[in-house]
DNA sequence: TTCATAGTTCGATCATAAACGAAGCATTTA
DNA sequence: TAAATGCTTCGTTTATGATCGAACTATGAA
């Protein structure tokens, strides 16, 4: 009768409230505790372990356990991706999309998606390396050209340091507030790490938003123009 | 307190098991009755009429009236790709993923989704067109080249016809089977409707997977070389 | 007109699962 | 050692929503 794989199960993981809350806090790409996410959920304690025993279980979420805290975070870059895919659904028949509010806009310009760039900014800086031809693209799946290799260890990431035998170099995501692609994977992950080591942008405390310096925008766009 | 779009609503909706059968059965892309709906979902016509309501308030579904039909489809390919995103998710982690039945096998070979050629059939259609540079990519948002232009035209798709302003040409979606991109959008249902028209390959009834006939699969590799 | 088919709406039932209190386990601190 | 913290497990309550029967609307056929 099933043919495929259980959406079903999926689906009403991400459906519940308290879960969906949890897994967009989780977005930010920190590993945060049981007891953070109960607070962000809204429950108690119990209610939180129950949720996040079934997440995990749902490969969802992934758990650490460091002592006697347990650090959770998401299962892996695709569930990052849904997550934001779905949020794109969500967003785009705007209908009870919970009303714009301040941070919104802000979240729109630049924020972090699980462990690399994403929004308006995240969208520049993908395309600008694109048009460059620093990155050569057939489809989702990228690759580094040697004038990118160069440019990067210019800009002071090493590749052979980051480059996992496994791991795709990077990819792309699809982003919901642009509806474009931007850059994830392992060189996602360094590029953003290179933007707060050079404090171009720094990472608003217990949100996704990144802000940006006055000086680091400036170079930001200088170094990656559209 | 929500940070970004509601994104329990749109995960209730797909979790629930009933709702989660009707969308997959759309993914095929044709549009069923309620009645139809009902079937696969195994449940009676009133509780079908409740959650096609739901999901049709949701965007995840739009109704067209026929006479005293209502035919369903799925909203947009947004929504076709998220599907086979989530479905990904579940198969990867394989789980209590449906242990894969005979039909299993042909669904990964080739299938519809939403109204594109997905599958490994898919990905190697993609990856042709891309090798030989008939489009051109810069991540899912895609172009054809002029050489492609006159390939295709030599295939029997002219693309001034199917062109239209807003919707893109063509994109990529990315496959929950091969984990690579296939091509979707205006060119993706014209060349899976070419296959058709050629008879290189027909739809069996009733399901997703797309059958190739004995020369149809020789042509198609002649057509599109990896 | 009458009958049949397709679908919706209403109301009631019922099952699932979310939530929390209480208790238990594990780890760190005193 | 004892006490405190972080989290889990168990058992119960409760609320949401899926389901279906019955009644109603609309389109088509006889």
């Amino acid at each position: 009768m099933n043919e495929g794989p259980n959406i079903a199960l999926l689906g009403s993981l991400i459906g519940d409230p308290a879960r969906a809350n949890m897994l967009t806090a989780l977005l930010s790409g920190k590993a945060l505790t049981a007891s953070e996410l109960a607070s962000v959920a809204g429950v108690t304690l119990q209610t939180t372990s129950s949720h996040l025993a079934k997440m995990e279980a749902g490969g969802l979420i992934s758990r650490r356990r460091q002592g006697r805290h347990h650090y959770f975070s998401l299962a892996g870059e695709d569930v990052a991706s849904v997550l934001e895919q779905i949020a794109g659904l969500a967003a785009r028949q705007g209908h009870q999309a919970t009303r714009t509010g301040p941070r919104d806009p802000a979240l729109r310009q630049a924020r972090v998606c699980y462990n690399h760039l994403a929004g308006e900014r995240g969208v520049q800086l993908f395309d600008s390396l694109l048009a460059r031809q620093f990155v050569a693209g057939d489809g989702e799946q990228l690759h580094v050209t040697a004038a990118g290799t160069q440019f990067l260890a210019g800009f002071g990431i090493a590749l052979a340091d980051i480059s996992k035998p496994r791991r795709p170099l990077c990819k792309s995501c699809l982003d919901w507030s642009a509806r474009r692609s931007h850059m994830a994977g392992t060189l996602g992950t360094a590029l953003l790490g290179r933007l707060f080591a050079l404090k171009w942008a720094r990472r608003q405390p217990d949100s996704r938003i990144v802000t940006f310096t006055r000086t680091g925008d400036q170079r930001f766009t200088e170094t990656f123009p559209v």
